[in-house]
RNA sequence: UGGGGAUUGGUCUAAUGGUAGGACAGCUGACUCUGGAUCAGCUGGUAGGGGUUCGAAUCCUCUAUCCCCAGCCA
């Protein structure tokens, strides 16, 4: 296996310049989601750079939820996002904290800023707000209670933060230049009065810091040196910057990087809401997902995310990852990894003619040809066996080397056997394949040397269990899911056939204690994993990938 | 027609004035008790025009295209 080169990136060259020319000597992080929702794959970069830097530089990353907006925050996320990032193996230690421990010292900070003449209460409705903000084109235009005198706004503040204005009535604003090109610095809103209850706060407050006036700030108490986020902050970055100057206070550096997008998959946590609210699929962690808890449910692993991540990599650049790329890392991590056993989804009765009727051998298959410290076991043979609907066909086609009339294959870790005949039902439907086995081939050799180009799975039919699988595919039916023709939504681009749900396929026994969680790959089908809805009673196995198929490529 | 970003094969990403390279995808072939894996090979790229230079993806300049910003969301 060849080295893979040090991964390095435009974020990772910034802090080694940092650090060389002293502007920092530590290196801390901190992943900053807000309580809101379950945490995608998009997310899952941020996680990666966040900690990945920290890791990288010997410093640490803080987890600090960004909880400034009660009404759209619930405690309910809380856990579920801790919960993901450990998945993904990732820990910040006894770092966990919230903007809204801060909401004190952000109080505090505001009060200075008036004190400072740069910031006001403004009266302004938040329509006429929005009317004297101009537009892209054109300036701004002064609030008339621009410039109030300090006592007047430091008495409006402390009434506003103590209940005495409705919602919506006035908010503090910082005093900066309302004809900016940048619009985030035409005296952009500091506090809001929101008489919520807040998941944490409780009713203390009735005044909100925005996202601007309390993250540069959090960062700064937290000691965090590199605030990573996504490009959509870029803009932001001058306003971060002028709070944390005209505050006095340790200047953080805010690096951008473009967020990850992926064909055939939608990241919109609006959109990923839709889909759940509505029924589409069957809650946040439905394997269809791009959530961690979909993932994680579909049987992908950290590592195989992580690698997938590293491999679509860190720049500027606008982007859309290839999900065949994750599809591969997926492969790569679980060929390696996951234990080998037979299944059947679409069973044909196999019978052999010539086995005797009521024997039964126990024949030893290895567990994973990729990891010798895997080992082997036994699975049961005996005269009427299962294989694959599709393993076998009346008239081959071209390159059909695997069951038709009079052909020899190989049942894996079994016997050669040699299709004698078959019996179809009234429609022709085939009901049962008949075979003779060569008993000198055991184990599936020929001590003759003679070659099959076939080689077929199989499960016997006294000794299988049943099994519902569950077959995935892509969520939506074009690689842009978001663009779609007006009138219509990213709904109708939906792909019907997303979830298939197939019941008595037939599984070797070995399967009888598989947990929630377990992965395999299901010999010449694909990797499953074993469902959370499984039990002894009722196994339930999703299919995670299939196996790259060149068959299949060959007969498109 | 304001401000801020970005443009390298189908996709993602390197090359930091000195041979445009890697990964995924695609295509060949070898090997194989998984039509898997593995191995070998192939196809295909610097948005466009000028300029600087012995030499430009890289520097300058003009143009084009795309993205973000007008929440009391984050």
């Amino acid at each position: 296996m060849s080295e893979a080169p040090a991964p390095t990136n435009f974020i990772i060259e910034a802090v080694e310049e940092d650090l060389k020319n002293g502007r920092f000597n530590t290196v801390t992080t901190r992943f900053p989601p807000e309580p809101n929702g379950y945490l995608h794959i998009g997310h899952a970069k941020a996680i990666s750079i966040d900690f990945g830097i920290a890791q990288k530089f010997g410093g640490k990353t803080n987890l600090r939820y960004d909880d400034t907006n009660p009404v759209k925050e619930d405690i309910e996320f809380v856990d579920a996002i801790k919960e993901d990032i450990h998945w993904l193996g990732f820990d910040w230690g006894d770092r966990e904290y919230y903007a809204s421990d801060y909401f004190d010292q952000l109080y505090q900070w505001a009060v200075q800023l008036i004190q400072q003449g740069d910031a006001y209460i403004d009266d302004l409705s938040p329509e006429e707000i929005r009317s004297y903000r101009g537009t892209l084109t054109e300036p701004g235009k002064n609030s008339p209670f621009r410039d109030r005198s300090i006592e007047e706004n430091l008495d409006l503040f402390h009434r506003m933060s103590s209940g005495e204005f409705p919602d919506g009535t006035r908010v503090l604003r910082a005093k900066i230049d309302m004809s900016s090109g940048n619009i985030n610095m035409r005296d952009p809103v500091m506090y809001r009065i929101l008489h919520a209850t807040h998941h944490r706060t409780g009713d203390k407050w009735c005044i909100y810091p925005m996202y601007d006036f309390a993250h540069g700030q959090s960062d700064s108490l937290e000691g965090v040196t590199y605030s990573l986020c996504d490009l959509a902050y870029e803009a932001h970055r001058p306003l971060y910057d002028w709070f944390i100057e005209k505050l006095g206070i340790f200047h953080p550096r805010q690096i951008e990087f473009s967020r990850l997008n992926m064909t055939y998959t939608i990241l919109s946590k609006r959109f990923l809401k839709t889909l759940v609210e509505k029924g589409y699929v069957n809650g946040w962690d439905d394997p269809r997902m791009p959530t961690i808890t979909g993932m994680r449910r579909r049987g992908y692993t950290p590592e195989a995310v992580l690698n997938f991540i590293e491999k679509a990599g860190v720049a500027k650049n606008e982007s859309i990852a290839d999900i065949s790329l994750l599809e591969f890392c997926v492969r790569d991590h679980l060929n390696k990894i996951a234990p080998r056993v037979m299944g059947v989804i679409n069973p044909l009765k196999l019978v052999i003619d010539n086995y005797p009727d009521d024997l039964c051998e126990e024949l030893e298959a290895v567990n994973n040809p990729e990891d010798e410290t895997a080992g082997s076991r036994k699975i049961p043979f005996s005269k009427n066996l299962f294989i694959e609907k599709d393993d076998f066909m009346e008239e081959p086609t071209r390159k059909y080397f695997r069951l038709s009339p009079g052909q020899e294959v190989r049942l894996r870790y079994g016997y050669y056997v040699k299709c004698t005949g078959f019996v179809k039902d009234q429609n022709g439907e085939i009901l049962e394949v008949h075979c003779t086995y060569d008993p000198l081939t055991r184990g599936g050799f020929s001590p003759d040397g003679r070659k099959v180009k076939g080689t077929i799975h199989w499960v016997s039919e006294a000794k299988a269990l049943d099994a519902e699988v569950r077959i995935y595919d892509r969520l939506f039916n074009r690689p842009d899911p978001d663009n779609f023709e007006e009138g219509k939504t990213f709904l109708d681009n939906l792909n019907a056939d997303s979830l298939k749900i197939i019941q008595k396929c037939k599984v070797e026994p070995s399967l009888i204690s598989t947990k929630p969680g377990d992965h395999f790959q299901f010999e010449r089908l694909g990797y499953f994993c074993t469902d959370l809805d499984s039990s002894p009673d009722h196994l339930v196995f999703n299919q995670t990938v299939g196996l790259r198929d060149t068959w299949a490529k060959m007969n498109q």
